[in-house]
DNA sequence: ACTTAAACGAGACGGTACGTCGCGTCTTAAA
DNA sequence: TTTAAGACGCGACGTACCGTCTCGTTTAAGT
């Protein structure tokens, strides 16, 4: 079961006396740093300005994160994971529904720069970082090896290696062309692959025979 | 054919007159800015760092390269691309070569940090910035292309989704793992999943006949 | 009375809240500010030797002062001009004690350096700047205004020329002769002549004639 | 007799052979220097600016004069000294000449940038770069030698004083007020207090008497 | 006429110093 | 103990400009 509470990376430590938080700055700051993401990316966006936007002040802010990278990924990839998984029965449908969760999550500014609050530190203390991400990939493999167990995926195929890639084809397309060339036709491409390999099926009979080099 | 000049993302643009740049400088500039990235992560790393190890100052950096991202991102990815994808004939293998080159590149600290620098910046003009990334990305594809007209691979495939794949799934390592979980077995199970899907073998209805192994 | 409030020149102005200027590092930039001018010179000397030898760092002086021009100006020439212009009744005692002054602060490197700063920009921005200066000028002009009423100064001269002339003889030797040539004779000189002027006492025609002494 | 040679403090030192040097080139220089002096003033005028406007580059001025300093004084001191003073033999007309001779080249944006240049360095190397103005003040003080042998000096003035008083309110007024306030006026009432001094003529007799304190 | 030598325009170089931005912290006073 | 308000210390950034250097060309003087 998932928890209620924030993420580790935040700084809150539910106090037990005082004036209490005010709850619809939470809100307030983190929708203004999707918005400026959205329009400016992860360097040209300072937390001043997202203070500035929520009606609020910088201390307000390292209050609840310990810092702008912390702040940027809660922002964009908070979530509790449940709510991303589908399970239909139909594997192909349910992988095309996370495929596209995750383009809509990663192939925007903001989720660009989200990545950028995963990637910039070098040492591992940002592993608390990752935990919505995390959280949402265990899900997803959940998911695949219920259908691993229902025979609708191979039995020798590691579940963990198939959720790198869904999402981290996405993750290509959002380095290299941010949005665009990820459509309908492009998702469907992806699964397909996914389900059926590259290897054309007629291959197993025809190389038997005189192949030419 | 390759030309042997240096990308668009950087400054100079070959004057007639005047002092000649040091080429010396340029090496040792991407030369430290790859060891710094490597111990110390994007954001711990200072220009005046970089230059103070390659024996020099921030304004020689500045006038070959026109930021922090740039010159960060030319020191990991400058490659012309002939030299990474192999064509030996044997698709899993040169597949596996490619992964293979992209975990090199991007599952250390300093790929990981050459992505902040490929994702910093929400406005499109760094695609001169993606040059050599795309390049590498557009040789991926030409290889796959041949193995298509080779007929080893399903002619409805389309490559672009292939090379997405094969590199997007070690990005997501990077992201969220680091190198750690990127080995043999890995590699192996994601090339495999690349030629063969995921499905299992059923053959539709007509092969759970008595058609035994 | 004079305001125990910074000059005009500086950045601050007293805010209601937030958190209070360090004071400490006011003084402490002052005085490395002239350690150091007096060492090597205005053009020698950078902000950010200034802000290590204070224990600080750049940053922290442009909050207090707006330029490397005006900080030098204010830690030269700061002072209320009280403790400056002497009233002992004696007139030549007192402007001795003036023209002492002016030589303590004008003909060391500190000194010119500070000229410097109040010479090398264009604008008429730099009023105040010179507030500090003029301030002492200005009480020189009323302690030589008193003695005009006191009837030890001609009633036709210009007390304003007067203290160009005082503060303006040393001046030129910072100038042309660092310190070396003024001592108490040239100080002596030129209060004579400041005093009794150049023409030799003929008294006119009348006093060639038989009025030996 | 004064040599036509240039400062000491300039590079030149007349090869035997090459190409010659081009002396349009040295007034344009010159030129273009005194009058950006005059419309942004020392800090605010670079020699790239300089080159431009005279038509030609930095090392074409680097090639004539030794440093920034070096150029703007010769810029707006350069001067044999015989020009300057004159001698007609009336003390208070030439004293007045020199004063305004002053006053045209110091109380003028360019003349207070050229005082920059004198000013700058602490170490003793600028001798060099005074020895114009030096030859001027040396000048101004044969004349009052001369002035003084005629009897119309009192024999124990020291010249020298003289001299600094006369160019160093000059001075003051330059630093202080810019041109403001140096009209006719001024130097009537400057020359007067030098002529005769700042002591009412009546005192002497009238403070033999019962003077109220 | 050929060589030597230096100045020329052009333009970029290396590096010091500058002045600014922005992160994360701290202080005060009110709630 | 939070809030708003606001400035703080400081690391880092990117730029301006000084003085130098390297070109390729031009100009004169010496051979």
């Amino acid at each position: 079961m998932v928890t209620n509470e924030m993420s580790m990376a935040t700084v809150s430590k539910e106090p037990k006396s005082g004036r209490p938080r005010d709850a619809r700055l939470d809100a307030a700051i983190l929708q203004a740093t999707v918005e400026l993401l959205e329009e400016h990316g992860y360097f040209d966006v300072s937390l001043a300005a997202i203070a500035e936007r929520a009606g609020t002040t910088t201390p307000a802010i390292y209050r609840r994160w310990s810092s702008k990278a912390d702040l940027v990924v809660q922002a964009v990839f908070r979530t509790e994971g449940d709510d991303v998984v589908a399970d239909t029965g139909d594997l192909a449908a349910d992988i095309t529904t996370m495929v596209w969760w995750t383009v809509e999550k990663v192939c925007r500014p903001a989720g660009r720069a989200a990545l950028v609050g995963l990637l910039g530190e070098s040492h591992e203390e940002l592993n608390g970082r990752r935990a919505d991400v995390t959280r949402v990939m265990a899900r997803a493999g959940e998911r695949l090896e219920r259908a691993k167990a229902a025979d609708q995926i191979r039995p020798d195929v590691d579940t963990a290696v198939l959720v790198a890639m869904m999402s981290g084809s996405v993750l290509q397309m959002a380095v290299t062309n941010g949005r665009r060339g990820v459509d309908d036709a492009w998702v469907t491409a992806l699964v397909s692959v996914l389900l059926d390999g590259i290897r054309p099926p007629v291959r197993s009979e025809r190389e038997k025979g005189p192949v030419a080099p």
